[in-house]
DNA sequence: CTCGCAATCGAAATCGTTTTCGATTGCGAA
DNA sequence: TTCGCAATCGAAAACGATTTCGATTGCGAG
């Protein structure tokens, strides 16, 4: 069972095939009653043209690449979910790969996606990343290219992003305000910019309130993963007691540390507050509910599309286009574990 | 800067397209010697075919589609992570689509996908899916289609699952054999299979021990939330206060209930034992941990991917595809709320 | 009755591959 | 020398759409 062509659809109403073509195009030079007849016969039939064969003329796939470290990540999953309602509503198709956290597979990632020729790319930087040369790349070849929630500060390219630095110094004030005077933080791996930033956000707020900085008390999370937290908060109380507050870069360390307290029966947020970060669902299931920052993901994967989707115009126009940085804002969820 | 072509590499190297383009797919008619000079020159410049362009002669797009009811969740996302990392192994690049667990918006997604003349699609029925005509539809246009997880006993076509009966039949059988004796249930909505089977095995094993079934003990999940079973734990709670356990049709309907007997200072599982299904991460984590069974996402998600490609081998030799149905093991896993 | 113009339509080239057939070459056998 | 056969190569026809540009038609003006 063939699908309809064209030529189908001609030697049914016996018209040529430009015809057809043109008259499913709305173009000038086709009465309105042919192109009545066959947008009816098309309707009927349930025919559209072949999306590879028109590829081949206007160079548009009509769909796009987005490239993600994460799958089994709330945050990133929401952002798929506004990427892949906005790009509907548009008519586009949503490629998805996983780069895994790791600049290579994120490279071959990139090279996969160029090769079948995406109308553009959505990318979120692996936290191996060290260098942008394969993100430059696509931007040589001139198709649009939008970075979400880990960018680089050094790629000349749109990016919709939170401001980090300042959602976690509101966090930190929070945690101070709230009377906190030692406070520890589960930072994310050295490279990505988000994790950077919010590692300043927390120094920021101790500078502000003349808290002393101890760098003995920041630990990184490599995985950002709840088994750190969970370790981390077992070191945290035998080493440190006099820690009263923990702010971890993600809510998945901060979960694991609640994890571990609660089965110290350490009281929470008594003698140790805990603060996360990004609003995963179930950061308000667990007991005691977690403090944390909203980070709107949906909103930012809508974003992101709309951004491609205007650099796209702007192309096809031959008009410069220069790229832009969107924040989206974040908001502090107090709950009951500070 | 337009992406190079065959004629591009057949100029260069004084060729003619054919022979360039045998040489790249190793046809026997044409001289080792060329077929690495053609190797090496492709290498270097990094050239490989025009995908879109070769779809139209060879009708194989190396691209599938994938439709899952649910984007930001865990086992869900676990499936995908499978699909993809198999599709990527053999070269295909993954469409993803959400249907919200509505059929009209599946049986949109699958047009686009049958529009789009995808090799292959993979398929998660939506929950309010009440006829398989759309399913149908694909099998007729004879392109492989796998089901996974919630599939439909009357479609003709291969399917990845569990066995849910036996999976819920074992889980409350656990919870009888630590003494428990008035079990309540957390189904899922109405149609789909696999929450019909669960609920079937919750049944069984009541027969099997001699428990009285009440069907006022049985409360449906209509989006399988954590705030309805937050919400049906409270009306346990007062209603029916012997009730000493409850199975969940799945994990995110338990962990509420838990929250809310957290905050009521209920004993788990002293009090009353829970028991979620699917393994969520995030069931591990919270306290007490969430007793469950365990439902291998990715091992799913790759097998199912792994049968669409069986499928396609046959057919393109012609040869007759019979479907079928693939069960994964699943286990129970014995946590601290029960 | 012609001419010119607007309104419609179609032929054909094009996009970049794949693949079917021929075409060519060289070499050994007769 | 001539013939036949392998071994290599290429021309050209698809695949199914888009789009340029030329062809046709009908009609009113002169």
């Amino acid at each position: 069972m063939r699908n309809l062509t064209l030529k189908d659809i001609a030697n049914a109403l016996n018209l040529s095939i430009t015809t057809v073509s043109k008259a499913l195009k709305d173009y000038p030079d086709v009465s309105p009653k042919t192109k009545a007849k066959v947008k009816a016969y098309t309707k009927e039939v349930n025919f559209t043209p072949n999306a590879y064969a028109a590829y081949l003329r206007t160079q548009e796939s009509k769909i796009i690449g987005v490239i993600i470290p994460r799958l089994n990540h709330y945050f990133f999953s929401n952002v798929l979910k506004g990427i892949m309602k906005a790009a509907e509503e548009e008519g586009y198709m949503v490629i998805v790969l996983n780069s895994e956290e790791s600049y290579e597979l994120e490279k071959k990632q990139i090279n996969r996606l160029l090769k079948q020729n995406v109308d553009g790319i959505l990318l979120s930087i692996a936290d191996s990343t060290h260098d942008t040369s394969h993100i430059d790349n696509i931007l040589k070849q001139n198709i649009p290219l939008v970075l979400f929630d880990k960018y680089s500060k050094l790629s000349q390219c749109s990016s919709v992003i939170i401001n980090d630095q300042n959602a976690a110094f509101t966090a930190v004030e929070h945690l101070i305000k709230s009377g906190r005077k030692n406070i520890a933080h589960l930072r994310g791996p050295l490279l990505p910019q988000n994790s950077i930033d919010r590692f300043l956000g927390y120094r920021k707020a101790l500078e502000k309130y003349e808290l002393p900085y101890k760098k003995e008390w920041v630990f990184t999370c490599q995985d950002i993963s709840s088994d750190e937290g969970y370790a981390y908060a077992k070191y945290i109380l035998e080493k440190y007691p006099e820690i009263d507050a923990i702010f971890a870069v993600a809510d998945m360390p901060a979960i694991g540390a609640i994890k571990y307290f609660n089965e110290q029966n350490v009281a929470i947020p008594e003698q140790i507050a805990v603060m996360g970060f990004s609003n995963w669902k179930i950061s308000g299931l667990i007991t005691p509910a977690l403090s944390t920052v909203n980070q709107p993901g949906e909103t930012m994967g809508r974003k992101a599309f709309e951004l491609f989707h205007k650099e796209l115009q702007l192309l096809k126009k031959g008009k410069k286009v220069d790229y832009q940085i969107v924040e989206i804002e974040t908001a502090l969820i107090v709950r009951d574990s500070t």
